[in-house]
Formats: C-alpha cells, structure tokens, sequence
DNA sequence: CTAACTGCAAATTCTTTGCATTAGT
DNA sequence: ACTAATGCAAAGAATTTGCAGTTAG
C-alpha cells in the first residue's frame, strides 16, 4: 500500500510531525489490522517487532494520528478507547458496528451501509444548518447479545 | 408523574431490590433533568437534599437501573458515563444526540427522529437475522463543533 | 544543532470493591 | 430477623504528565 504511506508522510510533513520508527510500526499495526484495536492490543502488536517502543509513545501517537484524520477513536463501553484507521487508508471501506455488551465481541457489518450513509449524510446536512455545528464525525452502532453469548446464558 | 414511580416500584419488587430513600432521590433527580448527567453531578445534586447519600451508592444505584432497564448509560468521550431515563419513563421521548467534542455540549434533538428509527428498526431486523444477534440498544450520534467553539478556534 | 520525540515512573481520574454497619420488608 | 444496601477508605485500571536523555531533519 504505496498510496498509504505517501499519505500519511504528507500529513506528517504537512503538520510538522517526524517520521520515528515507532510511528511508523503503529501505522503499520493499524494498517494491516482488523480495526477497533485498543492502545495495548497495538502496543503489543508492536512490541513484537520493536520492544523499545514504550505504552506512553502508543497513547501519544494515537493522539497525533486522530489529531490529523488518519484514525478514528471509539468507545464501545469496555472501558478503553479503540481505534480504527479511517476509511480511504485501508482497504474495508466504511462500515458500523455491532458489539456484544457480554463478551465485548465487535462485529463489523457494511449491509445497508449506502442507505445508512445517506440517511446520515442528510441528517447531518439539517442538523448542521439548524444548530450551526460543525459536525466531524457520526456515530451509528447497535448493542446486544452475540450468538453465542445469548446461548451461553 | 405518578406513573412512572408505580413503574419503577414494580420493576424494583419484581427483582426484589429495596426501596431506599437514595434510590428514591437518585430517580427523582433522573426524572426530572435533562438528561445525560454524570455519575458526579448525579451525586451533587442528590447531595443537596440527602448529604449522607454517597458516591458509592450513586454508582450502584445506577448499574442496579441500568441491569433493570430504566436507565441508559452512555459515553460520549469525554471520559465518564453518562446516564439517561429511557423513552417512555420521562416526558421528552426518544431522541438522539449532537456532542460538541471541544466543550462538550450535548444537544439533544429529534428531527428526522421518526425515519431514523425506521432505519435502524430495518437495519435491527436485518442485521438480528444474520448475525443471530440479540440486539438491546442503537447508538446513533454526531459529533463536531458547536457553534461557540467553532468560532472561538 | 535544536526542537520534537521518547521511555520511565509518578500522578490523575473515574469507577469498583472489601468490610463493618445500617435499614428495608 | 434476615439480608440487601450503604458509607468509607482503599484498590483498580486506563490514560496523562514531568522530566531528562535521545534522535530526526
């Protein structure tokens, strides 16, 4: 992924921002990911390839790397944050979530994603003009019982 | 609002949890707000009128209301719950939210509110049936900048 | 060379827990 | 009476911060 890379060394460049090995590992992490990892799933994730790359310089990174619009930060109620590289960066596109409130298992689904997307989208355009806000990012996500879990219970 | 105490009076008894002057405070002040308040302002505000209601309690209070379905935690990133009566126990209906992620603002609104749920029933079904997921909650919010701190920066 | 970046350890902040006491039913 | 509920202080857990040493450009 040639175009990624370029991508986000403009950003860095573009922001002042240096290119350091451990940024680069995360990026790398984040990239080749499944998304909706927290910061020490990503901090052991690169731990195996650079074990001088400390918990501290992940959560700092992450900041950067939402600061300037490469990631995406969530909350699925498991008590840490989680993040996903957005959109154009890698491959899956845009999609929304399904999280089991009991096993914290997260499930990526991309049905209805263009009609959901223009509900959105136009619901963004009106809420935007009535309360003059600027509005960043959407969040649509459902909460329950995974199959397994509802078994299991 | 009489209703709504029998309702949650026989929510109580039917899992056989007590009725207690904290848990009776700490619904009165969910009833009559405006919704999402934190665990603290909960607490401040029962605070007013029973001081020797504490924090701990507060905090169990709202995990019992939560399990039994009252209540509605939510987290809208800025590092604490925040929780919301649900639907038909208050008189402001269902509605989704607008945070401002600079002040953290939060405008509840319901425009579009009707199609939006159509949406998300229809996306509901759908997804139950495939992902054999028993689905509890939708989670459907933006964020951006308010119009204060649009200006500010 | 110099300002950005880093690791480490300590500090913060929200939330949970252990335990002895109090209070619903 | 019996057991859930409570307050307090201590514990936990994720994230942030201060600082002195390191490194990218």
């Amino acid at each position: 992924m040639p175009c990624n890379k370029r991508r986000w060394h403009g950003k860095f460049r573009e922001y002042g921002y240096r290119i350091t090995v451990g940024r680069k590992e995360i990026l790398d992490v984040l990239t080749n990911s499944k998304g909706h990892l927290s910061a020490e799933e990503i901090y052991l994730k690169v731990h195996e390839k650079h074990p001088s790359v400390g918990l501290t310089t992940i959560y700092r990174t992450l900041d950067v790397l939402v600061g300037i619009g490469l990631l995406q930060k969530f909350d699925f109620g498991d008590d840490r944050a989680r993040y996903e590289i957005i959109d154009s960066v890698n491959e899956k596109g845009h999609h929304h979530h399904l999280i089991c409130t009991e096993c914290k298992k997260i499930i990526d689904y991309k049905d209805f994603i263009d009609e959901e997307s223009e509900m959105l989208k136009k619901t963004e355009k009106f809420l935007s003009e009535k309360y003059k806000f600027e509005i960043k990012k959407h969040v649509m996500e459902f909460y329950g019982l995974c199959s397994d879990c509802k078994k299991r219970l």
